[in-house]
DNA sequence: TTCATAGTTTAAAAACTATCGAACTAAAAA
DNA sequence: TTTTTAGTTCGATAGTTTTTAAACTATGAA
């Protein structure tokens, strides 16, 4: 028998990934962020978000990237401008219903 | 036109409890905690789940304020023993699907 | 009454979270 | 090239969460 190091390199399980999941959307702040996105239909620029919550920029940049972490979230870069939406598929699997009744 | 103290008492709003919750669901020890009581499809003592989950009586104690609080579990006092049970109701009003996918 | 059991509370330490301003980076505009 | 813009990272701070041991409460058993 063999062993490798990557054998003890545990995989995060399920419930560390539902734990982090909802981590991410306990707080206010991640609620209304995701409901902007909800309700956009599409994406917004992390400014844009930032602004209508009102919240200062490095505040509104760790929110993103706390629910990137969580897989809420995908981003995407285009010239100046950073774009966020929702990860459907991730609400869909770990929370399905909720972003109706949010 | 008059002011009645408690109009300016401001209600807990629906954005607040639902951080509670996930708060609450945050934790991996309360996960197994919940998936425990699931699975029991009854009630358990305090104790009984403890000892399942390998925590000091302390913290479990903590642990089941910290659901009983946000609405997730309800306890019934017997003799020496607390019963504790989940709420279903507030599941599936704000997690519906849930607790099959836990 | 005294002892044991089940659970809660308290106090304190350690770890973690949210917030902000300031400094920084990268890319676009002037 | 220089300046502006959009966002990230850092450092500090204030507050929250988790955990444990010890003290406590309430009830049932001996």
């Amino acid at each position: 028998m063999m062993y490798y190091s990557f054998m003890i390199i545990e995989q995060r399980n399920e419930d560390q990934i539902k734990v982090q999941i909802f981590k991410a959307l306990a707080d206010e702040s991640r609620l209304e962020i995701i409901r902007i996105l909800r309700d956009q239909k599409g994406e917004l620029s992390c400014g844009e978000v930032g602004e209508r919550i009102n919240i200062s920029k490095s505040t509104a940049s760790y929110h993103f990237k706390t629910l990137r972490e969580a897989g809420l979230t995908s981003t995407r870069k285009e010239t100046r401008n950073k774009y966020v939406k929702l990860r459907l598929d991730t609400f869909e699997k770990y929370l399905p219903g909720f972003l109706d009744s949010l």
